[in-house]
DNA sequence: ATACTATATAAGAGAATGATTATATAAGGA
DNA sequence: TCCTTATATAATCATTCTCTTATATAGTAT
């Protein structure tokens, strides 16, 4: 891996916000909304933080109506499999809600 | 390993002339007069990413008379364990200016 | 069409970061 | 002792980061 893109990829991690995002994609898609509930700051904020997330090829997106659908993408990183295998998975962040719940049927 | 100690290991990995300082230790010790040399920025500038790197527990240091050899810890966390593995080892940063090999002979 | 919902983008404030120069400290040698 | 060398700390500044509020966009429903 170049140097530069392992510090994208760590600037990407390098953060609580971001690390609790990565925490509760670890067992799934979940949707920009709930991620609210559970980091507790603003949507803008959350949507922020995703695309940085995105940007360094760590998460990707599906839509599903006028939801949106983040997760982990298949293939990490060496250096991503091996910083995500450190987070701990939280669960209760996505398939609570309405709209996931809806977005996992179609 | 908590959240807020995986941040803080991954703040402190994420820039690229730490990077590079860790890409020098891993072949061993260097003294920071070296790190100056293969930066290209100043002494204060590479003290001050010694600290950082230091105060996460991922490097450490030893005197040698006049100069100060910095390694990486012996025991890395299972995170850094995993991030050093992904950077390159860069020679020819140690052991290579008189005050390294003096305090190799120590 | 209008209204409502979910998300993204823009703009701006305040904090954190990373560099520099200047200075302090500590060890070694004349 | 005094001077030089190696490193650390302090002060400062420019840049970057992360949040907020306000607004734009897109989809759904009435």
């Amino acid at each position: 891996m170049e140097n530069t893109l392992i510090e994208k990829q760590l600037k990407a991690a390098a953060d609580l916000n971001r690390i609790k995002l990565l925490a509760c994609m670890k067992n799934g898609e979940v949707c920009v909304c709930d991620f609210v509930d559970v980091l507790g700051i603003s949507q803008p904020a959350v949507s922020q933080h995703l695309r940085k997330l995105k940007e360094a090829g760590i998460i990707t997106e599906r839509k599903v109506g006028t939801w949106k659908h983040y997760r982990l993408v298949e293939d990490q990183t060496p250096l991503m499999k091996g910083i995500l295998e450190q987070i701990k998975p939280v669960t209760g962040c996505n398939c609570s809600s309405v709209c996931t719940n809806i977005g996992e049927e179609n």
